[in-house]
Order: structure tokens, then sequence, then C-alpha cells
RNA sequence: GCCGGUAUGUCGGAAUUGGCAGACGAGACAGACUCAAAAUCUGUUGUCCGCAAGGGCGUGUGGGUUCGAGUCCCACUACCGGCACCA
């Protein structure tokens, strides 16, 4: 068979939706397999090589999972609101909308044009105000119950452009846009109570399939610390409270730190003499991320609040007080009781200010030269009753003692924060929030949604720093839905991450208008039962929607706990130099030129080839060459096809285990060994001379998850069965003809190679090694010498130890 | 900096989980076919010593455990992903 992949794919394509073979039924009795992939963001630079990784790994299950005759969903969306679609619009002064739409049908032809066997007929786009009606509605639900509030945060303000930025918009404390200095303003913002979930989010991780080192990520994000609160009192008789992992530290803390931000500096204003030097250092910590400000090889900075003194409930000192921007206002209370000997960063902090190091846990270093931190071998000392005490007992004591006199109490604390929902941008979902005068924050009825964005001229941002929705006057001014009294629609918009936190059950009934899914689909087709994505998206999109799901299950919505039963993750394809793939270094690889010159089965071959599934891997422009030679010789094939519908007796065994290796490898993502045993497989038939047709059925029907236009050219040419290809019947092998009648075993001398026979399979220790010391190699090598000890591992080696 | 990964021939990678390091593919070299080239086919290809038989060395670095370590332990180095308004 000639082989042109220009000819043959797109007939396939038309063939396979014409007959709608890859739609997901709505009513089956087949058992459900659920494939999910991060439907992308169409970005205006097309599709990117990293795309079909993932999807052509799930596509190979989803492909697997129907010839195993399941009644699979595999569906794609469109990802469309965000950023770049808006600063692309504002820039060439074009509609987003307009954008999203040319960026969605160019993503679309792309992605069919590899075959991939997508359900289009469940297409959904977040930007689809029949969409975002369900967004809003998970919105209203939370804000019905307390889960959606307002709050005074922190933004970046770029002082010149006039405008909020997001983080990635602030390059080295400066603007990306106009290079203009970055400072952090405080404006009222939506917040989503995650930190509501956080122990549920920990916890319910034990019954999905994460791989180890998400699941990990996930845990250290949410960061779970278990300490106390410690209230100190003030010279000028206030309180402060810290928060701190190690209360049984207390008596070692020689003085305190509060954020820069914390409230009672101001509150303080008055006594504090040295105002003008604490103000600036506030300022100077206003342009700092906090992730340059907790920068732990930094030089420690800070300003001692002159005036004013704490007070150590446990033995009635008083100490400094500082302000340092390594202590953060969003973490625990803004103030830390400072422990220089047991801590790094005070330790640090504490020499450079010539402040006191007391040791009150013996069992490390000198704590004059370098912190101890270690608390599993510690005992206490210089503590009065907690003296001699191993640090776990005295933690518990002085909870205890604490919780006893009032003056503090054990405390949970997550790194985890609540979510900042808010934000000053036109392309996004309207907050369907009405401000009324007298009734406060009202929603907007569930009748009314979805409440669409209006049509505009412009979408540039306000010079005051209020999302461009603020200035349609007719749009933000509305009545009251609760008393009908002149009222202001809000103006900021939802993150991107709002559409994406629920997509997965949209797709499990994507037209449904009374619902963001029927009850019916839902318990049929949840949970997900395999996602793939990115290891970029292991913390932020996956916490935020197992939030979401949480939620929604809370309030008896979906039918689980947890949205996704396994997550996998690839690795990204990177540029040949090695580095990411992007347009300033110049290594970008179009998708488009590679499916133009050597077809999508070579493409989709050679991307679960290039390496493991789950690590980077280079761009090769040479090595899918060879997955183009392999395709090629398939075809070949079909000249050496002889009658017979069996496997002859000399390759029997390799067909039976090539087709257990190809299935199992698919289920471990180790789709580049899959294709390696494929090739295998077809250099032995190539060897043999000749292939049967029943040999030939076999290996097309192995082949077509992973190059099914080919497979389905053959499949037809040949007449190997009925239908399609795609939906045959997955080979079945058997485990008695999997293994051989006699393997071949090593032979060790004192642990290194001396020889290597064949031996028959069921042959038992004694004589294994009896006919390994018949070798002559391996007697002139133990001759004379005493044997102190022999090993065996059965059909493995023999390893004599002699002297 | 913190959290999570990764490191094997010229290159991408493989190694049944502690048991033959380098499967499969690319590249290179040699040969066949060809007027020639491409394509295709056959062979060689970690490295060092040796005419050969054979032997030494070899999985980022340094140490350790073991009959046996790419795989386990300790200490490092380099690179990659995430760090909350990119998604």
């Amino acid at each position: 068979m000639k082989y042109d992949h220009k000819q043959i794919e797109p007939v396939w394509q038309k063939k396979w939706e014409d007959a709608g073979i890859f739609h997901a039924e709505a009513n089956s009795s087949k058992p459900k397999y659920y494939t999910l992939i991060e439907f992308p963001y169409p970005s205006g630079q097309g599709l990117h090589v990293g795309h079909p990784r993932s999807y052509t790994a799930l596509d190979i299950v989803a492909r697997k999972r129907r010839m195993q005759g399941y009644n699979v969903l595999y569906p794609i969306g469109w990802d469309a609101f965000g950023l770049p679609t808006e600063n692309f619009a504002i820039k060439n002064h074009v509609h987003p909308r307009e954008v999203t739409a040319k960026n969605v049908a160019r993503f679309k032809s792309q992605l069919q044009a590899l075959g991939i066997s997508f359900d289009w007929s469940r297409e959904i786009n977040t930007t689809d105000p029949k969409y975002y009606k369900w967004t809003q509605w998970i919105f209203l639900k939370l804000f019905e119950h307390g889960l959606a509030y307002k709050k005074e945060m922190a933004v970046n303000w770029c002082t010149s452009c006039k405008c909020v930025l997001a983080n990635e918009e602030v390059v080295n404390g400066v603007c990306e846009r106009c290079g203009s200095e970055v400072v952090r303003k405080v404006k009222s913002q939506w917040m989503l109570k995650i930190t509501a979930y956080a122990d549920r989010l920990i916890s319910d991780l034990d019954l999905v399939n994460y791989p180890e080192r998400v699941k990990a990520q996930q845990k250290n994000w949410i960061g779970r610390s278990t300490g106390a609160e410690v209230d100190f009192t003030t010279t000028t008789g206030d309180m402060l409270t810290v928060y701190t992992t190690r209360p049984d530290t207390l008596f070692g803390a020689t003085y305190m730190v509060i954020s820069p931000e914390h409230p009672m500096i101001s509150k303080l204003s008055s006594v504090i003499k040295n105002m003008d030097e604490v103000r600036q250092y506030q300022e100077a910590a206003a342009r700092k991320s906090d992730f340059e400000r907790t920068e732990v090889a930094k030089d420690k900075t800070g300003v001692r609040l002159d005036g004013v003194e704490a007070i150590n409930p446990v033995n009635g000192k008083q100490i400094p007080i500082f302000i340092s921007d390594y202590v953060l206002v969003s973490y625990g209370t803004g103030a830390i009781m400072a422990v220089p000997a047991h801590d790094t960063r005070d330790w640090e902090f504490a020499k450079k200010f010539d402040l006191p190091i007391i040791e009150v846990v013996k069992g490390g270093q000198d704590v004059q030269k370098e912190a101890f931190t270690d608390c599993a071998t510690g005992i206490l000392v210089n503590s009065d009753d907690l003296n001699g005490l191993s640090v776990e007992d005295a933690k518990k004591k002085i909870i205890e003692k604490l919780t006893e006199t009032g003056k503090g109490r054990a405390k949970v604390n997550f790194k985890l924060r609540d979510w900042v929902f808010s934000r000053q941008r036109y392309w996004g979902e309207p907050i369907p929030i009405v401000h009324c005068s007298c009734c406060g924050a009202v929603p907007v009825p569930e009748n009314e949604l979805p409440l669409e964005l209006p049509d505009v001229e412009s979408y540039e941002p306000t010079d005051n720093g209020e999302s461009p929705l603020a200035k349609m006057t007719e749009w933000v001014n509305t009545k009251c839905p609760k008393c009908g009294a002149d009222a202001k629609r809000e103006t900021d918009t939802m993150p991107q991450w709002a559409g994406s936190s629920w997509y997965f059950l949209r797709y499990m009934d994507p037209h449904n208008d009374e619902a963001l899914a029927s009850p019916e689909a839902l318990n049929y087709w949840a949970p997900v039962d395999w996602y793939n994505g990115g290891m970029e998206h292991t913390t932020l999109h996956l916490l935020y929607s197992r939030f979401w799901h949480k939620f929604l299950y809370d309030i008896k919505v979906v039918p689980t706990p947890e949205p996704y039963a396994k997550r996998t993750s690839h690795g990204m394809i990177l540029g040949e130099n090695g580095e990411k793939m992007s347009k300033s270094r110049g290594n970008v690889v179009n998708p488009d030129d590679i499916v133009n010159e050597y077809g999508a089965d070579t493409m989709r071959l050679f991307e679960m080839f290039i390496g493991d599934f789950e690590n980077a891997a280079p761009w090769n422009s040479n090595s899918i060459k060879g997955c183009r030679r392999f395709a090629e010789r398939f075809c070949g094939l079909t000249a050496l096809m002889i009658d017979g519908d069996n496997i002859r007796p000399e390759l029997e065994g390799a067909f039976h285990k090539t087709i257990k290796k190809v299935g199992e490898d698919i289920e471990n993502l180790k789709f580049n060994t899959a294709i390696a045993a494929l090739m295998s497989l077809i250099n032995d038939i190539y060897a043999s001379g000749s292939v049967t047709k029943g040999e030939l059925k076999i290996f097309t029907a192995l082949l077509s998850p992973f190059a099914p236009h080919v497979a389905e050219q053959v499949w037809d040419e040949c007449k190997l069965g009925d239908g399609f290809a795609s939906v045959t019947e997955w080979p079945s092998y058997d485990e008695n003809k999997c293994v051989d009648d006699e393997i071949q075993i090593v032979v060790q001398v004192n642990g290194k190679v001396r020889d290597k026979m064949m031996i028959p399979a069921q042959i038992d220790r004694d004589s294994a090694i009896a006919a390994a010391k018949n070798s002559d190699k391996i007697k002139a090598l133990i001759d004379g010498k005493t044997i102190i000890k022999e090993i065996y591992v059965p059909s493995k080696l023999i390893n004599i130890v002699a002297k």
C-alpha cells in the first residue's frame, strides 16, 4: 500500500465524524469511562506542540477503552476568558469576543487535523453566556453560604498606567508595559473562603489516585501547621497576639516582630517616637512582593518601634517590638515572637540588630553560632517548669498552661490563604452582585442569569483602578433587587480560574438550560475517571476546582466528594535547544508544519515516543523520521500478507508478549516503550518474510490508538474486519504463551558477569548451580578457591562467591 | 529562599523495581542497489588496552550498605516546574 497521509487523513476524520463513533452515548447500558484533558486557552499563537502530548496520550486511553467496550466521554472546550486576549484586543482595537472566536476556530481546525477522538458535539466555551450563567450561579451559591465576602487587599498598582496589574505584568518591581514603578495599593476585593475547606482538601487526598508528588504539592501548599496563639500585652496596655508553631520556646523570645502593615502601628502612632522612620519603612515594604520579602538569603531589615515594648506573658520580661518585612500580614496573626536561638530567620535578624540569643532547647550546636531548629532531639532548659521536657511534651504543657491562664490557646494554621476572586478587567464573567446603599451587597436573582457582559466600545482600564465596566453607567446603574432603590452593579469580574473550576461537569450535559448538568448525567458520569494535565497546574487549578466541587457536593449538586478519581501529569515539550519553547527564544515548533510534512499519525507517534511521558523532553526534528519510517513499514506489511487467521508458531511468543506489554504500558503512561514494543514486533515480522491476515489484524488493532488513520486505511484495504478499526475489539493474550520454555541465565563470579547459558525455565536451584559450575569458563575461575556463597535468582542469574 | 521534580552513549531514551547497563529510535561509519543522488536494504557503533582470545573502566560529584547498586542510605552540584492577579 502506498502511504499518502495527505490523502487518507482527512477522509477518515470525516468518516469518523459522520458515523459519530466517538460521541459518548447519552443512555447506555455499557460501563462508562470519562477521560479528561485540561481544556486549552485559545491563545493567538495557535496550538503548541505541547498540547497534543496530553491530548494524544488520553486519546490513546480513550480509544483503548472504547475497544474494550466502554461508553467513553472524551470532551473538549475552550477556557477563553483571560488577560492575553484582553490585552491583544486593547492593543489592536478589536473586541475580545472576536479575538476569541478567531483563535477558537484556528485551534479547532488544528486539533481536528490530529484525529483526536474528541466528542465535538459536547464542545463548550467559558465565554458563552449559556456557560457562564452557571459559573455565576455557583458564585451566588457560594455567596449565599457565606463563602464569598469582600475584604481590603493589596493589589499591584502601576503609578503611570494607573491600573491594577497582574503579578505576571510586574517584572522586577516595574510595570511590564511602561517600565514605571509598581506599588501595592489597598482595594476592596471579593474573596472566596477556600480556607474553610483546608482540612478536607488535605484529608480527602486519601480518596483519590494522584501521583505522590502531586499530593505532596497540594499538602505543602495548604501548609497545615499546629501551634498556638499567645497573647502578649504591651507597655501601653494593648494586646498583641502572635502565632507560633514552637510555643515550647516561649521563654527564649527576646523580641517581637510585626508586619509593616499591622494595624497596631497606626493605633500606636502617637506613642511611637520614630514614626517618620516607621512610615518610610512601610512605604519601602509596600513596593516588594511577598516573594521578595520572605527570601531567606537576603539581608534582614527592620525598624524598632521606639516608645513601646511587649511583655512576655510567662515571665513578665519586657522585650522590644520591631517591624520587618519578613513577617507577612497575611499569615497567622501578622505578628511573631522571635526566638533567635531556635529559628534561622530570627537568628539572622538578632545578629544584625545585636539582640540577645537565649538557649531554651539543649542538644544542638552553640546557639550563638547557629540556630538550633531540630524538634526531635532537644531537651528544654532555662524555661522554669518546662525544663527537662522534650519539645513535644513542652508544647503540650505550655499550651495547657496558657489556656488555663487565658493568655493563649492551641491553634491550627494554614499557609493557604483565601482566594482573591476579583479582577479589575473586562474579559471575565461579571460578578452577579448589586450594591445598594441600604441593603448592602445583594445577589442578582437567579432568574436574571446570565448577567451578560455589556457590549462596549472600550475595555481599557480606568485610571482610578476600577474595572472597565465601571464606565458603562447604563449597565452599572440599576435597581436593588431587594428594595427597588437606585443601586450599582459590581464592576469587578471573575478570574479565569472560575470557568475552569467546574467545566468537567458541564461536559456531562452541555446543553442543559435548567441546571449546570442534570442529576442523571451527573450520577452516570461522575467522577472523572482519568484527568491528565501539566505539573504547572497541580497546585492552583487542581485545588480551586477541588474546592468548588466539594462545595457543590455539600449543597447536593454533585454526587461525589472529589471531582477526579485519577490524576496524572505530563512533562513539557522543550525546544530543540532544551529550553522552554517561546517566540522570543525562536525555538517554537508549529504542529501544522509537522502534520503537513509527516502526517498526523507520525506526529502522534513521535509525541508519544519522544521520551518518558511524565518528564520534559526536547523536540528533535531528526528523530521524528524514525516514527514516519515505522508508519511506512506498517503500510509495507500489506504487500507481505498471506492467508491465515492464526499467528504462526514462530511469532506466537512475540505477539502475545507485545499484546500484554502494549496494554499494560498504556495504563502506566509508558507510551514510549509501548511503541518500542510495536517496532520490535514489526522487525520480527519482517525478519519472518511475511505476515498472515490474522497477525496483521492484531497488529493493526494494537496500533490503531496510536496511529488511527493509517490503521483504518490498512484495515479497510486488507478487509481485516467489519466496521472501523478504531472500535474493533482490543486483542487479548494468553499468559502461558508469554513465557519461554528456555531462558538465558547469567553466571557471575564475585558479582561480575563471566558466562551466559540457556537453561530450561523450570529448572531447580541445585541443577542450575551445578550446570553453571560445569561451564569451562566458570571452572577456570573458581578452580582452587573456596566457595563461600552461592546465590540463585530464578530465571535471572547465579552468583558464585569464591575466595 | 520555600515546595516538588530531574541527571544514563554523539542525541531522545530503555532497564520486569536490588540481579546481563545502553532495548527502541535518531545520528555517524562501512557495504549493496544506482550513471549519480535520494529512498530502501545489510552490517558496525559506550570507552580504554589487545592482531585476537580476552580483560579494565563506565549511569552528575564524593562517601556508605550489599554477594551484587543506574536503582537503597548520607552529603553535595547543576538544571527544570510552582510560589497565590498568566493559566
